[in-house]
DNA sequence: GCTTATAGCTACTGATTCAGTAGCACAAGG
DNA sequence: CCTTGTGCTACTGAATCAGTAGCTATAAGC
């Protein structure tokens, strides 16, 4: 398995080190950004969490959980499950433009009809 | 082979066909956002372009032009090479947020020092 | 104590995707 | 003809993901 990508090391397509790097190879995991935007809706558990991402494996859902643990964006409280730290929060906010950007992507996909 | 991510689709991660699933499916694929940073330097050949991104192997390069050109991120002019569309320059400037978040990111974590 | 239920997670198997090397077809220049 | 450069495809093996089953632990009910 691969390890958890971080700023300043080589990750998956890229040596550079460069931290945008690191943060796509680690959002860039399947659910990765999924499991980022389920937790917007509060705190909850692995199973409650799983149930939102379409009855995700457990082994990708543990996986990016450990990840996303591992680099500081989720936090674990038990008994409570988990929940987004204040990174966390501030990744999503982030992503607001990119989401901003999709939408305009898909107004003019839509018009052109491609394929 | 996968097909392009489109929004209003069902893409891999998510069948919401919400268009950030697809661009972050688009997106998250090995080397797309590599791809996209590099030609921020201007049209450059397939070989120029490959050498810049660590020597990738042809067939992903290949297939992530397809896709890229497929979403109409990425142009090809016969004889200039491969370069960003105007909805490509829009694209890297929605990744700056997150260029931010994650250069905050690797401050906080060489402070912590995770692992 | 025994059953039932939930939570968190691991094992195992098979499919998809990526990585790495080689090489083809075409065109321009000499 | 021979070399150089470009865009690309074929083929093989490795990494990653997907899907199902089931284990351990804690707590409630009886």
């Amino acid at each position: 398995m691969a390890a958890t990508p971080k700023p300043g090391a080589a990750v998956r397509g890229s040596r550079t080190g460069r931290p945008i790097m690191a943060a796509l190879d680690l959002l860039g995991r399947r659910w990765a950004l999924r499991v980022l935007w389920e937790l917007r809706h509060g705190a909850q558990s692995f199973r409650a969490l799983r149930a939102r991402c379409d009855e995700v494996s457990p082994t990708v859902l543990n996986q990016r959980l450990a990840e996303l643990r591992d680099s500081g964006i989720v936090a674990h409280a038990p008994g409570a499950g988990y929940a987004l730290s204040a990174e966390g929060e501030s990744l999503l906010a982030a992503l607001a433009p990119l989401n901003d950007w999709a939408a305009r992507w898909a107004a003019k996909g839509a018009r052109k009809k491609r394929a």
